[in-house]
DNA sequence: TTGAAAGCGCTAACAC
DNA sequence: GTGTTAGCGCTTTCAA
């Protein structure tokens, strides 16, 4: 099929492109009769309008850059459905970037996003990159940030208190007598897992002690089931703190190995799950993260940055989470 | 920042906005002293070319647009992950587009990447949709199927033989005396499943039998752990195959709760596979799907077709399986 | 080797 | 109500 813009609308019409631009765009001074002959035009042509041209015109692209890390699919695809969601509601198109480990990758995300246009961008992103944030900024691209709360002219934020919500659990443990407890942690995640220690050491000096129950694991699960398997033989916590279920996973298996009775002789408690967790047994107590309306709220804090006066709008939203104790705490 | 354009960097250099444009675009002719004026013209302005208008002057976009079904990122994220891999060396950007149920939604997404003048659409679905890749084939947008075998002008695909997997499994346990074998279908997924069934029948057949083990199953785990733990209460199974690990586990996880002992009384295979499967015990045999080169090889067609002359490529590609005996079968 | 100018397809003042 | 026209920012002939 031949290429049909609106000039060709416009000549099936009889009308100038102007009109057919009117009806394009649901302008209401269009006369009935000379709107009918366009929409006819355009049905009989196939007629679909030019959303780069538009675009160029309007100085707005009506799409919004998505800036995930890669590989975690398992966490983050709620988040995305969840913003893809209201992002169809709204009309905005999505363009996805994923980051790698390299720093030049993300400068080359940057470039490609500052070059593409888009009217705003979401990062969902262990790491805080505050520079990258900057140049974004340089050239007024709206942007905001799932997961750290940080804010600015042009930056909002939609979060989770984590660090609050390990402080509460570790307190309930240790007004309970427990003291022994450790956090996992390991390379990637790094700003959760700092939220999460923050928490604990928090914990800890409410009451007058100090915390260091850290527990560095391997990245991934065969390696870090290997690791636990081997390091509860001659050591035992009254409750471990993982990040994702998998890790936690790692450990119940590896308890399960060396004879551990979970949740008796020790309790594990990770802060984000998916739904691999619901067929585990023993099921792995965990903050119910509400991942679907980080991105749903994400990407509806971005429309409204998009159209109101961003002075106006609330640029730092927490969303609560909620401990849903399941088999692997007592 | 102000918005800065070619103009202001030709002023800024003293040169035409062509000599700008060559610059930016690598053209060889242009002096190296003048190469040079501009490059730093373009760096005291920190001008960045807009994508939008080069993809006006230039009829393209470099975007390819993405379908794949809403929620089951589990499974895609691989295959998304390949995508972009390659998809970056290739400089070509992702639009991401999720489909839900409904017909008219569909259609929606068809119209938006029409009118979003993609150079190109991957598409992962299991609904084949032959009338909605007409539309698009009609307004000449390369397509690449993943997962279907199909082949046109316009449409590549890139595939896994599940029918033949199947084929091979269930003619194994055929000629070792085992006919009791059992699919598991849910609603969703419609495509795989005939495939799989497919297979069985095709098996069955070469020994003169016919194949009727058709096991209806509900959408989420709970409800199909819930059903299957009824279910067995009074069938049981030589084998039974799953599409997704999920389905699989709830039937591993319904089948120690009646005592039925997996693999010694009923073995279990599934097609797809997640990280999860190995943490799970026992570890459900599968397929080795390849997703990740499901994504990454679909785009690499993707890039040949917009560079080659169609009728050059090889329109139809299967990527190989491999079945993997894990702790669900003898 | 460089510049001038005609598009690419559309929107939005402005004029009629 | 409808048409005319000047952009939006870039690429690419065609001349010079």
């Amino acid at each position: 099929m031949k290429r049909v813009t609106i000039y060709d609308v416009a000549n099936e019409a009889g009308v100038s492109l102007a009109t057919v631009s009117r009806v394009i765009n649901g302008s209401n001074v269009v006369k009935g009769g000379t709107k009918q002959k366009v929409e006819e035009a355009i049905e009989k042509l196939g007629y679909k309008p030019n959303a780069i041209a538009q675009g160029l015109a309007l100085q707005k692209t009506t799409t919004i850059a998505l800036v995930i890390p890669e590989a975690s699919f398992t966490y983050t695809g709620q988040i995305i459905n969840g913003l893809l969601d209201v992002a169809k509601i709204y009309k905005y198109n999505i363009m996805l970037h994923t980051t790698t480990e390299g720093i030049n990758e993300i400068n080359d995300i940057i470039e490609n996003i500052i070059k593409s246009r888009v009217d705003g961008v979401v990062i969902y992103n262990d790491k805080l990159m505050r520079e990258e944030l900057n140049t974004l900024t340089k050239y007024n691209v709206p942007i905001v940030i799932i997961g750290n709360k940080v804010s600015d002219a042009k930056i909002s934020s939609v979060y989770v208190d984590i660090e609050n919500a390990v402080y509460e659990l570790v307190m309930k443990y240790l007004e309970g007598g427990k003291r022994d407890i450790a956090i996992i942690q390991d390379r990637k995640n790094g700003y959760s897992i700092d939220q999460m220690i923050n928490g604990a050491k928090k914990a800890y000096a409410t009451k007058g002690l100090e915390f260091n129950g850290y527990l560095e694991i391997p990245g991934q699960y065969r390696t870090s089931y290997d690791f636990m398997k081997d390091y509860l033989q001659d050591h035992k916590h009254d409750l471990i703190i993982a990040n994702r279920d998998s890790q936690a996973i790692a450990v119940v298996n590896a308890a399960k190995e060396n004879g551990i009775d979970i949740p008796k002789e020790m309790e594990i408690v990770c802060v984000i799950d998916t739904k691999y967790n619901s067929m585990m047994r023993p099921q792995i107590s965990s903050f119910a993260i509400p991942s679907y309306d980080l991105g749903a709220v994400s990407m509806r804090v971005m429309t409204k940055m998009l159209q109101e006066n961003t002075d106006d709008i609330d640029k730092e939203i927490e969303l609560s989470y909620l401990f849903t104790p399941r088999q692997s705490t007592l």
